[in-house]
DNA sequence: CTGACACTTCGTCCCCGGGCGAAATGTCGG
DNA sequence: CCGACATTTCGCCCGGGGACGAAGTGTCAG
């Protein structure tokens, strides 16, 4: 007889993230890449009958996509905004104990360079948006013309950010540094650029990316003040 | 003495929400308000017995505070941090469809116009905003001169807003709009000014603020050009 | 056609967590 | 001190959801 309230209701979105094993699989999705319903039950240590049906529950539930290829079939967030909901929440929840040296090493990976569902993040991606600041080529929000110059002599589609309908270069607050590294529509454009020119790769950890060396040349050639990364290599 | 980083676990913070109980009492201190346990259990549709339990646990997971005040506890979100997470969230969740006539009309009044924990959201938050940058009183999620001097006329506190930690005037999508309006400690410190003044006044839906009689003149007085609401009254 | 592989469906077990009423604790007005 | 009220604690019931192995479906390689 109350007034109950009438308004969107997060319950079913937020019990899909709940679960651990459903958890851990959108975590490991969050690297941007679609992966293989085997290779989610492996990130997530469960078998394959069960990581079925909670995958199952996550396509119900509009939180992932799938494209069958093959026999397999791949899995990735359903969209950005889905991975925005993963990094809020990963901004309020606490960091879990470290529990072996390979687990210790795994997290310095990513808290060095990681995607964000599809832009850098991490050390470097709040360095690389401090450089393009302290260069005079990003200035509140936006590209200024010397960076648009730059970007596109780079071979980012700065046009086709720009039409998205994303936001076009909000800054995205990073859960493990703080502070705010480039997102958006170009954030996504920039790392397309920076994975397809081979100065980061993918590490084989999920989500993590690792500087090359001709990444390292090649950013210290357009940002030669500073070192882009923390200048102390991960090992 | 080295700080390692983990991957953060979204999973327990995503089942304190996933509850629709919890949630509704969640939702509830999204109008930014504290309140009673009393209150929220007639809220979420429990009995005191059980909303005693689910507090409990959102006060363990640090999702809610509580001030006790003589016989009454009185229960706030534990920060804007845990409101950013409900509000995304509510983008990506479906809205449920009308059941009745009086929810129907709740459903208006909150769309018009409601606190987003503590800054102004709905038609009339991203309408402000749009006024503003229509008036050349923000760009690029700054304040320009005119718009330092006018709010500090008006008697915001611009200073200690820049000096929160918190960003100062992000523009934050609305979830029933679609569009921005305006959070951060500004947006905050702008909410505060108008309840003051009582240009807008708290609604008896816990979320829902309604535009006064004075404050229909003041904002024409400084936005004369177009009305700052959606011109349609809620009935 | 056949066997290997990737994934889903089915059947089964089991435990966690939410719900309530009743009683205990705590706080206020007199 | 005493009832009235707000809130928490306790004891109990109950259902849903997650786990697995085994069997079923679909796809590729030779």
């Amino acid at each position: 007889m109350e007034h109950i309230a009438r308004d969107a209701d997060i319950a079913p979105v937020a019990a899909l993230i709940a679960d651990p094993t459903r958890a851990a699989m959108l975590t490991a999705l969050l690297g941007g890449r679609a992966l293989a319903a085997g290779e989610l039950a492996r990130v997530a240590g469960v078998s394959a009958a069960t990581a079925s049906a909670h995958l199952a529950r996550l396509l119900d539930g509009s939180l992932v996509d799938v494209v069958r290829q093959g026999r397999h079939r791949y899995y990735r967030l359903a969209g950005h905004e889905i991975a925005e909901v993963l990094e809020t929440l990963a901004r309020v929840s606490a960091r879990p104990p470290v529990r072996s040296l390979r687990q210790s090493r795994q997290a310095r990976l990513l808290e060095e360079a990681r995607t964000c569902y599809d832009h850098l993040a991490g050390r470097a991606g709040v360095a690389l948006l401090d450089r393009l600041r302290d260069g005079g080529f990003y200035d509140r929000q936006d590209l200024t013309s010397d960076g648009e110059r730059l970007l596109t002599g780079l071979g980012v589609d700065v046009e086709g950010a720009r039409r998205a309908r994303r936001r076009f270069a909000p800054e995205c607050l990073d859960w493990t540094e703080r502070r705010s590294h480039l997102g958006g529509a170009l954030g996504a454009a920039i790392t397309d650029v920076l994975l397809e020119r081979g100065w980061y790769r993918r590490g084989s950890v999920p989500r993590a990316v690792v500087l090359t060396d001709e990444g390292r040349e090649g950013l210290a050639a357009i940002f030669p003040s500073k070192e882009l990364t923390s200048g102390t290599p991960v090992t």
